[in-house]
DNA sequence: CTTGACCCTGACGTAACGTAAGACTTTACG
DNA sequence: CGTAAAGTCTTACGTTACGTCAGGGTCAAG
């Protein structure tokens, strides 16, 4: 099998070159994925230049993150459309990008109420809490994302900055309670509260759409879509809050 | 343990809750990470509120890419220093992403190939090979990066278009082959020949720096790192042609 | 009382090697 | 030439975060 003219490796050497271990030329080599084309009496493995060509192949795949079974079937030639074969690869690197993404700003939004000052001196479970619910807000939002066409996403970018953001969430927060007490406690809709309430209400969505009605009419969409929202979603309000609002803006846009 | 005005779960809907599967909530339980605060006579596990609060953080911790133990420890209030574990773990997650934009961008430069009107009816291995090299040389060629500041690699990048590289690279390589021939041949480095071929070499340069002296001296410097190339990396030729050259250009002007 | 629909506990499978363990071979040195 | 260091071989378990049966109870409805 071997020419006699022609330089041979042993296994550590024959790695190196291209920068993995011997354990993974075993692995390989029990794969099937890269055979040596020979071995010494005293069972070493001997590789050569073309055992080397074959290697470097391997590890290029691999670096594009095909598995070891996909590389071993293109390199035997068993699969055909190789531009179908990359895009779809594209696709699902692309994909774990987007995730990674996600994570880093994550983290990234963490560690901005780490270094809040509204953070320093409290105890340290109560931060955690905050960075666990700053990050799954995050989570929870992100899907929306997937209603709106690129431009509407520039445009609120543009608008919605980070602090803007947390101050309509605490927003929400106090008035969402506030509503839900008045639920609670009976409140007519037509009464002053509640009529107080929907204003305040309308303000915090208006904040939102600024003005533009396509981003409004994507709110109503998104909402009107809830049997495709995800199953992790948690509504932040009770359906009764909903309605109650509902109610009360209907009355308020009568007067 | 559980108190019995709580609204209790039983595991598929305590699960599908946080979008994990039952056989997750086994594996979370074995691990010691989550254990069901209760359980029927039966057996069967049950979970209340506060599980519930402990499986949204693992879940959150989890997207972020923490591993289970780490998640156990955090979680169990054995890591203290949340800024720095939020630090490192980004590290460790915008590595991961520079990793898979390499790869994309890998591939993409193989779906030009593939794209490209001269692999059009060649031979399927043939333009497999191909595409195997254009990843390669991207790859080793990245770590030459890092030499540079970023001004560098934004000016590199405007005048280095694709179509460019690949005319220099096979201007490159023809000339490295005919300086090895001569290499071989023992041609003088003072004739004639040899400082033609010293003239092309000084002209690839100068068409690679763009006149830019500090990306000239970018080159010598990483030329002269050479302990610290990877060692995957191949030199693209021998110390003996480039010493060929060397001695060619210094002859060349002294004239 | 019999279905489904759930639930349980093992236990093996996955991807790509890392990391010993125990036993040769080869090579370098004195 | 003997020995010790360095390299290699096979075998086999460890890793990560569950997926996927297999075999067998449990529970609510009809």
């Amino acid at each position: 099998m071997m020419n006699s003219t022609q330089t041979v490796y042993r296994a550590s050497e024959f790695g190196g070159r291209a920068g993995v271990t011997v354990r993974t030329l075993h692995h390989y080599d029990r794969l099937g994925l890269l055979k040596p084309s020979g071995r010494t009496e005293s069972g070493y493995r001997l590789y050569c230049e073309r055992d080397f060509a074959r290697l470097e192949q391997i590890v290029t795949l691999k670096f594009i993150g095909f598995p070891l079974k996909q590389i071993k079937d293109l390199l035997d030639g068993k699969a055909f459309d190789l531009p179908t074969t990359l895009r779809l690869q594209r696709r699902i690197i692309e994909e774990k990008r987007r995730h990674l993404d996600l994570a880093i700003q994550a983290i990234k939004n963490a560690e901005g109420v780490l270094a809040s000052r509204a953070t320093r001196r409290k105890p340290d479970w109560e931060v955690f809490r905050k960075i666990i619910e700053v990050i799954n807000m995050q989570q929870n939002w992100d899907w929306v994302n997937k209603y709106y066409t690129e431009e509407q996403l520039a445009q609120l970018k543009k608008r919605w900055s980070p602090e803007l953001q947390e101050k309509t969430q605490r927003d929400w927060a106090t008035l969402i309670q506030e509503v839900e007490a008045a639920v609670a406690a009976g409140v007519d809709s037509a009464s002053e509260h509640a009529q107080a309430l929907a204003g305040r209400w309308q303000k915090l969505i208006e904040s939102f759409t600024g003005g533009d009605s396509g981003i409004a009419q994507n709110l109503k969409k998104v909402y009107a879509d809830q049997r495709n929202w995800p199953s992790t979603f948690k509504k932040p309000y009770s359906d009764e809050a909903r309605a109650f609002i509902g109610k009360a803006t209907e009355q308020r846009r009568k007067l």
